[in-house]
DNA sequence: TCCAGAGTTCAATATATTTTGAACCAAATA
DNA sequence: TATTTGGTTCAAAATATATTGAACTCTGGA
């Protein structure tokens, strides 16, 4: 289905393994409607071993200046990609987060759980305008069951967004019949070494 | 924010507590991205108290009757809607599906779990990848370690999906420490009465 | 101070998605 | 059989979104 083996070094263009990886966040990002660019980027990225400065982004991947800059700024701002400082080379590497969990977990909080917020203040609107107008005649009551229904969803949302959160950290094979307990894949304290000035050979 | 009462009785645009809901709904599409259409339509008949048929949709809501058809069967193919049949009645009547566990449940099964599917044979193709292509040297110990990692991730939200599926039928306030017992909210096996042919006054 | 490199911004362009509406089909009715 | 009604299809138009690339800013030397 893919051609042959044979991988360009390096330098321009990717070799077939992150091609592959590439493919793949491009499909999770089509399926969260998000921009190839930015699938691209990750996969890139979260396939690379060491931090990768802007312009290998841009130059390997084969896009825009323009694009790289705004695909790397919203994954920063997803807290999907963070920034590494490498001493005596003036640009700014990038480096994916690896850990899922954290992805997840961080999605939740800044996506899911402001949307839901955001719906309920919706809901206390759909409330006021019921009972401000009048000619409704019989269905006001059947109004106000369906609003009541949205609401109580909501809320349960809402409420099972930190039961998600630690659900995600749990190994799953066993079931998580206690909750709170430690979490196997937790963080390494690692102190974040700068790499020995990687890119541009 | 919105203007006064005065409600236009029926038969062409929507009462203002519809039109809030349509919001609400419009905007959850948004959230989802979907059409705005599909928003409207579900809307529309989530705050119906009767079955609504097509020419209503059409009219009340203002949109062709190219959108009102696609969306309808888009709506019909997510489980979100069904048909009702009216005797007496060439027309098809359109209700929504009020029980969220069950539009929510169904968007696992549908949409989600094929997702995650496809994943799966992506990340296997990653791995073939891997094995056929040489000239990675000490790269190759490292690619294998991110696709496992994807693939541990893969499996293990493939693995959830039935107990996210529990979960969202658990009456909430009391946290879910024994998994399989009852659903709270269950179903009532009304026989599904048509209604005294609605519509069309 | 000037220059070169790194990166950002944003208007223009390219692409993708939604919506419309006219043409069409099929079933019920005249 | 012809007509009307209910609804679908699909190509074209309208909208929305993503990408590019040229102009720009900023910073660190020389």
């Amino acid at each position: 289905m893919v051609s042959p083996k044979q991988d360009p070094p390096s330098a321009e263009g990717l070799n077939s393994v992150e091609a592959e990886f590439v493919a793949f966040f491009v499909q999770m990002a089509t399926a969260l409607s998000l921009p190839r660019s930015v699938g691209e980027i990750f996969g890139y990225l979260f396939c690379a071993d060491e931090p990768k400065p802007f312009d290998e982004v841009v130059s390997r991947l084969g896009i825009s200046k323009g694009s790289a800059s705004q695909g790397l700024k919203f994954l920063l701002s997803m807290g999907a990609i963070s920034t590494v400082y490498v001493p005596r080379d003036r640009r700014t590497f990038y480096e994916a987060e690896t850990k899922m969990r954290k992805l997840f977990s961080r999605a939740l909080q800044e996506s899911v759980r402001p949307h839901l917020e955001a719906n309920g203040r919706l809901i206390d609107a759909i409330e006021e305008h019921i009972d401000r107008s009048q000619d409704h005649e019989s269905l006001e009551e059947h109004y106000r069951a369906r609003a009541a229904s949205l609401k109580g969803w909501n809320d349960k949302a809402l409420q099972l967004l930190p039961l998600l959160d630690k659900l995600i950290s749990v190994p799953v094979p066993s079931f998580p019949f206690k909750f709170f307990g430690g979490d196997s894949s937790g963080e390494n304290g690692k102190p974040k070494t700068p790499p020995a000035k990687p890119g541009k050979p």
